[in-house]
DNA sequence: GCATGTCAAGTTGTG
DNA sequence: CACAACTTGACATGC
C-alpha cells in the first residue's frame, strides 16, 4: 500500500498549535513561565489527537510533527524539562492516548528538526546545539511514538568529503535511541542521493529520498535508482521507507524551480512509485487539501 | 480589529 | 550585501 502523508499543519481545518517566544517568557518569573509553557504544551499534544483524528478519517497514512510542539524547549535561556510542568500527568496521558491511536489505526509519525541542525558542521558550538535540538527530538519522539527524525546533511565548506567525515564522527555522539531513528535527506543545493546513500549505509540509517530536491540537484542516479537503492535500504531494516514529494511554485522552467507549491501537480509524481509499499510525505503549501487533492488524481 | 515587526539557531545561491 | 529558501507562520505590539 502506498500511503500519503501531511507535513506538520492545516490549511483549512481549525487545527491550530501554539508558539511562543523566549523574548516573552522572559517577561515572567520561573513558575509564571512553566505555567504558560505547561498550557502550551498540553493544547499542542491535543491538538496532534485531532490532527490524527482528522488524519484517520481521511485515509491519510502518515504525520509530520512540527519540531516547536514543546515550544523554546531547548532554549538556553528558559529551557525546561516536562516533569516540571503543572500539567505534565495530563500531557503524558495524552502522550499515551496518542501512541495507542496512531499504532491501532496505522499512522506513521515522523519529525523533521528545522535548518540549524547540522551534524556536518565544522563549528563546534553547532555541532553541540544541534545534538541537543535532536536529543529533544528523541524525547517528542518516544513520548508520541515517532519513528523518525530526518535532517539534511548540512552545508559543504567547500570540501563535501571532509563534511560528511565530520558528519559521520558527530553521529557517534547521539543517544542510542536517537541514532536509531535518525535519516538523512537529500537536499536541494549540496548533497544529493548518490551522496547520502553512502553515508546511510555506514552509519546503518535509512536514507529519505526527496524527489522535488533531486530535481533541483541531480546527480548519477536516475529517479528510479534513487528509488531502488532508497527502498533496498529501508527494508534491510525491515522498515517501510519514506520519501517526499512536491511541485515547483514557479514551474520547472523557471530561474527558480525550488519554492514549493500549492498543489501537487500530478505530472510530478512518478509512475513508478504507483503500487509500491511506501510512505510519501506531501509537502504543499495547501497542506491538508493538496493530499486530498493528491489521492483523488491518483484514484488512491 | 488589523497591520506590522519579531522570533534562537545554519548555509547557500540569487538579485 | 541583503534576502529568500528550506518541513512550518504564530504571536506580540502598536495603532
Amino acid at each position: 500500500m502506498l500511503r500519503l502523508g501531511l507535513c506538520c499543519i492545516f490549511k483549512n481545518e481549525p487545527i491550530k498549535f501554539r508558539q511562543t517566544t523566549a523574548k516573552t517568557l522572559k517577561q515572567f518569573d520561573r513558575a509564571e513561565q512553566v505555567h504558560l509553557l505547561s498550557e502550551l504544551c498540553l493544547h499542542n499534544v491535543q491538538t496532534i489527537q485531532l490532527a490524527l483524528r482528522y488524519v484517520n478519517d481521511h485515509n491519510i497514512g502518515a504525520f509530520r510533527i512540527l519540531s516547536p510542539l514543546f515550544p523554546r524547549y531547548t532554549h538556553p535561556e528558559v529551557a525546561y524539562k516536562i516533569d516540571e510542568l503543572p500539567q505534565q500527568g495530563e500531557i503524558v496521558e495524552v502522550c499515551a492516548a496518542i501512541r495507542k491511536f496512531s499504532r491501532q489505526n496505522d499512522i506513521r509519525l515522523s519529525l523533521h528538526p528545522d535548518q540549524f541542525n547540522v551534524l556536518s558542521s565544522p563549528r563546534i558550538e553547532v555541532v553541540k546545539n544541534t545534538i541537543r535540538e535532536l536529543e529533544y527530538q528523541g524525547v517528542l519522539a518516544d513520548m508520541l511514538g515517532a519513528e523518525v527524525i530526518n535532517i539534511h546533511a548540512g552545508g559543504q565548506y567547500g570540501n563535501k568529503k571532509e563534511a560528511l567525515k565530520r558528519l559521520k564522527e558527530n553521529f557517534k555522539h547521539l543517544s542510542r535511541g536517537v541514532k536509531a531513528k535518525l535519516t538523512l535527506e537529500n537536499d536541494d543545493v549540496s548533497y544529493g542521493p548518490q551522496d547520502l546513500l553512502p553515508v546511510c549505509s555506514d552509519l546503518s540509517i535509512p536514507f529519505v529520498y526527496d524527489i522535488h530536491h533531486h530535481r533541483c540537484l541531480p546527480d548519477e542516479l536516475s529517479e528510479e535508482e534513487a528509488t531502488q537503492q532508497s527502498i533496498a535500504l529501508w527494508q534491510s531494516f525491515g522498515r517501510e521507507p519514506y520519501f517526499h514529494l512536491s511541485s515547483p511554485k514557479f514551474g520547472w522552467h523557471s530561474k527558480k524551480p525550488k519554492p514549493h507549491a500549492d498543489y501537487i501537480n500530478p505530472i510530478d509524481f512518478p509512475s513508478f512509485w504507483l503500487g509500491l509499499d511506501i510512505s510519501v510525505d506531501i509537502e504543499a503549501k495547501a497542506k491538508e487539501l493538496a493530499v486530498l487533492q493528491l489521492q483523488r488524481d491518483l484514484d488512491l
